[in-house]
DNA sequence: ACAATATATCAAGATATATTGATTTAATGA
DNA sequence: TCATTAAATCAATATATCTTGATATATTGT
């Protein structure tokens, strides 16, 4: 598929504006921060981390058996824009739950 | 639905993209140049101008039976970067084809 | 090597979106 | 008013995407 149709692609998503929202505002988290603060079941959240990945707004860094997602930087010029948009999105984003910190997950 | 939700939306198909490119590249055109232009039945055609002019990226302009369309102007600056990434994209368009002038459309 | 845990992938069903052909609406001209 | 034509909408089907629960993979510590 094209690059910008995939861009897009991965931003028609509510589920996915909400986790690039999240990483904007509290920076690198491992999935199991992710499950617990947004409440979703890690299936769900793989897939749409994977999408967002593929579309070159998220990059992974493995640490043991955590995975760490984190906005790209830099971004080009159009998901820039895009994240730009999100910020200013009208979203009730929850509180940061750090479980890896605080000891084991155990989800 | 949210309005970025929707413009994302707008832009997250292969037709309203050819669409868009179209439009940016021969300017206002009446719905039946774009059908013999672009190839497409007319249903197909009408459905995603309505999504395009929704989401705010298109404006009609009626004149006697025939509607014209065109790229809304001027376009807020989310909606001005997608359409310059439009424009970038390896596209082949095809030639205007102007039904609408040479005489009656009757298609 | 084995047990425990985090993450990724798979399979099935549910939901949304696109395509087509048929029908409806609206404007023009005889 | 009636016939004609452009464009919009509708109904049915096809296709893609999302969600969930189950399973697989990988890493750590014993």
């Amino acid at each position: 598929m094209d690059v910008f149709l995939k861009t897009v692609s991965a931003l028609n998503d509510e589920t996915r504006i909400l986790i690039l929202r999240f990483l904007d505002e509290y920076g690198d988290s491992c999935v199991c921060d992710l499950q617990t603060s947004l409440d979703m079941i890690q299936s769900r959240l793989s897939r749409h981390l994977k999408i967002l990945k593929e579309a070159g707004f998220v990059r992974v860094e493995r640490r043991g058996t955590w995975a760490y997602y984190a906005i790209r930087s830099p971004l080009d010029r159009f998901r820039s824009e895009a994240l730009e948009e999100i910020r200013h999105l009208d979203i009730t984003l929850p509180p940061l739950q750090k479980t890896s910190q605080t000891g084991a997950c155990k989800l």
